[in-house]
DNA sequence: AAATTAAAATTACATTCGTAGTTTATAGTG
DNA sequence: CACTATAAACTACGAATGTAATTTTAATTT
């Protein structure tokens, strides 16, 4: 039910990036990117925990965090969800918008080919 | 600053389809699609109007209300916040993405191609 | 073992969101 | 003009979120 909040994703980032990581680690890895209070970090893990998305394993006085979901999994949801919400749950509307509104640059247009075409070869070998 | 939220955005769904409208226009277009309570739906007209996604016309004792944005503007702008959240900002990672999640049918491929060419013949054009 | 330190657990607090209930103002009706 | 109905305005309240501060627990050091 619950979903992975923007706060909480910047941490799923880091241990996305590696894991399993201990919160200090976790800080680590934040160095530089983030202002947040070490505590910070602390509860948005608890939460994160609680809500199913991260396992703890102690280690003496220690937690370290591993996630449940792989990213891709996160992204395949979270793209789903998008197109759900905004396009009728299908892809080719959306890439129509993309189209429309000029937000496929000659480039983006030849990789995108060039991924369809790559799918069509697969389908045909298999 | 301020987002629409899920809730505000069926309120923004209604008013996309037509507008200006009143909030008892929106209650009768929300009629067995919904059931929010009449001060629900007031609720989030004010709320809506108060970050400015909305503009009001009182006619009477009644409002009307507008959008702001256009849907299409509104999809360009979600569209692009999902793509740097999720994929750096560009399109054609995500269309590997699901590629590679095997979520593009035969249909939405043949679709997405034809959606090419006719960006290709367009530039051509101008 | 007592003191110190570092990590975890608990508590906090303002803001947003979903979902109304309550109060006030005002247009139409008798 | 007083009365009633209806729309608007204001208030409410619990859950989630961002962001910690405070308290407790347990390992390490003297």
């Amino acid at each position: 039910m619950n979903q992975i909040s923007s706060a909480e994703k910047i941490i799923m980032d880091v241990l996305w990036h590696s894991s399993p990581a201990s919160s200090k680690q976790i800080l680590a890895a934040l160095e530089g990117k983030s202002t947040w209070h070490e505590n910070t970090v602390r509860t948005l893990l608890s939460r994160l925990t609680k809500k199913g998305f991260l396992t703890q394993q102690k280690i003496k006085r220690e937690y370290f965090y591993t996630p449940v979901l792989s990213k891709e999994q996160y992204i395949k949801d979270e793209s789903n969800s998008f197109l759900s919400r905004l396009f009728n749950g299908s892809v080719s509307p959306l890439i129509a918008n993309f189209a429309k509104q000029d937000m496929l640059s000659d480039k983006d247009i030849e990789e995108i080919e060039s991924i369809l075409k790559q799918l069509k070869k697969g389908q045909n070998n298999e």
